[in-house]
DNA sequence: ATGAAAGCGCTAACAT
DNA sequence: ATGTTAGCGCTTTCAT
């Protein structure tokens, strides 16, 4: 930690340099100035072409490299924006991330991204992190309920720092945010459901409960205080079903554990149940692979016994058998738009109030939903 | 970029205060010298028991948060290592970054990931803002070439900040390399393929290459300057073939685009050439998607009339049917070693010669192989 | 156009 | 144990 550990390691590694050149070395050798030097090597102020040059080898000759850290404290501006995203592991996300990074970079910013597993912990932590480095501006996802309380992000909106949410809105918060419309593509996929037939539509998943809610409100309020998106997808779904005359019925949405496993579970019941369901809408690519195992656990053909609907079009999609129908989402344009806005907020154009923008999946009809058997 | 401009934003954007807040602006509330807010803040040196109470309440006051820059610059190290890779939308890759940073995290790093999209010149970009950024140390899964030489990473080197390789080795560097032992499972793939009487196994794919090489020594040549991971595989598909009696036909390895479109068009040759294949040895995610789309188009079935043993097993390789045998990497611990093997350097433990450290794969077997059609 | 000097927020010698 | 002072590498007045 001392700086004696620091140059110990300098010259431990490999016979490299005992020490980093900077602008002063630089400019010894050139014969300048450091500030002639410093204004060539960070392209500010004028100087005359002549000594630009000689500074210009010098650096060289010794191998300069610029220290953005010490730019950047002397400057107050990182360049850099952060991302904090709940699962990088989520294609959707990794998505995300590089439609963010994309935007950033073509405006001159660079991105550090922090994944945080979906941990709320860890997502303050990684705020406070990218906070104490000084960031431009943040692209948050954040794994926080919609009813939660974000002081995390509070801090950095209060210490003046831009805040865009990308995916999640954060209702608590008054930033910019950057999501899929969830609502209508859900009813949109849904109704694809209702229009071959469908009355009895499984939802998986909804939002992690305890226990089920027995009516329809309850449930919808639980979902409220969940993430923002599978409340909506909720939404989407029991307006669908209302639209197309037929009760949303709370048992047909999972509320129990989120994974492969758990809607494996849940699928299996809904499709051994009195008043069986005849169709799935998978709102999460986990859903998708659960329910595809519940069909064949129990021989189950689709579409021709079980209709699908998922989330997440994938180049998988395709290779399944059959074909599923999916909803797509426009991943990369979602991270773009994202940093578009944080990068005008940071420049400070486009002040004013805080807006979210909504941006429109799309569903990809292949072969996975069929008229339920009679 | 001036200061005027920084504080323009801090004040535009909400009423935020103008200015942070810092160990002065503490010591002076707190009453005490500077060094003293600096310690107790700061966590070193010892202070008075009363006084750290009254310098954290005013901290607490004052809303102060540490800048890590600015702590950075003194002590010249910055608990950050820089992770670069080449495809964060590759879930391999995601799998990778997570590990490295659950194992950074333990040992008190952060990490900062840029993603490069396989492009030599991001790559180049992305070193150079990392070691701007001061990064403590350096993971890179690289996307150049085992014969260019890698001079931006060398240059890491040289400044003696430690580097580690992860999944694709350095040949020319002399640094740490932490990758999976592709020869071996790529020939246990291609040994499981023969030994259910395989002899035309088809590789895709392999090097990227402008032409057909005409022998099998030009293309190991040429594979010797792809990608490490790739010439690996292709060894291994070769010795598994040389070892069953079979001779290596290089007339069964894609050379083509490399997409999951130019698979598709070289399996549905191979299917159709007059020694037709009987099975794919899919190197690639969608190596193994191209395969299965090619199948489809040909009305074959698997593993019946045709046999696939893929690489990088996922969760949907049990949903398709038949389900996938798929090569398994350690992703996540192929992660966890390297940034361990990363902290050990720079903390200056683990010193001497540069070490390849080779994990091993596994074959999941499921039931995409069959004997082949007589 | 160039140089001298101050300062960004923090840590770390060096007193006391 | 506390305070004083210098300094990290850079940018930015302010002189000249």
């Amino acid at each position: 930690m001392s700086r004696g550990d620091a140059s110990d390691r300098l010259t431990g590694v490999s016979g490299a340099s005992p020490t980093r050149v900077t602008v002063t070395d630089v400019a010894r050798a050139a014969g300048v100035a450091r500030a002639t030097a410093a204004r060539v090597l960070g392209g500010y102020g004028s100087v005359h072409a002549g000594l630009q040059e000689r500074v210009r080898e010098a650096a060289a000759a010794l191998g300069y490299q610029p220290n953005t850290l010490a730019r950047s404290m002397a400057t107050g501006v990182t360049h850099t924006i952060g991302v904090v995203v709940a699962d990088i592991g989520n294609p959707f996300f990794a998505g995300v991330v590089r439609g963010i990074a994309d935007s950033a970079r073509a405006a001159g910013y660079d991105t550090i991204v922090v994944n945080t597993d979906e941990s709320a912990v860890r997502e303050q932590d990684a705020v406070r992190v990218l906070l104490g480095k000084q960031i431009d501006g943040l692209v948050v996802a954040s794994a926080v309920g919609a009813a939660d309380d974000p002081a995390h992000l509070r801090a950095a909106v209060e210490r003046g720092v831009p805040v865009v949410a990308v995916d999640r809105e954060l209702p608590a918060l008054d930033v910019d945010a950057v999501v899929i419309d969830n609502h209508d593509i859900a009813a949109a996929a849904v109704r694809h459901l209702t229009a071959a037939g469908h009355r009895r539509v499984a939802l998986a998943w909804g939002p992690a409960l305890p226990h089920r809610p027995r009516s329809l409100r309850t449930l919808l309020d639980a979902s409220g205080r969940d993430l923002p998106t599978s409340g909506a997808r909720l939404r989407g779904w029991a307006d669908a079903l209302t639209e197309a005359g037929h009760e949303p019925d709370p048992a047909l949405v999972m509320t129990g554990s989120q994974t492969i496993e758990g809607v494996r579970r849940f699928v299996t019941r809904q499709l051994q149940a009195d008043d069986p369901a005849t169709a799935v809408f998978a709102t999460e690519t986990d859903a998708v692979l659960g329910t595809l195992a519940a069909a064949r656990d129990l021989g189950l053909r689709i579409p021709e016994d079980l209709s699908v609907v998922g989330f997440d079009d994938s180049p998988w999609a395709t290779v399944t058998v059959p074909a599923l129908t999916m909803v797509e989402q426009p991943v990369r344009q979602l991270g773009q738009t994202a940093a578009a806005r944080l990068v005008q907020r940071i420049e400070g154009r486009g002040a004013g109030a805080a807006r979210t923008r909504a941006l429109r999946g799309r569903l990809v009809e292949r072969d996975s939903v069929a008229a339920p058997r009679a």
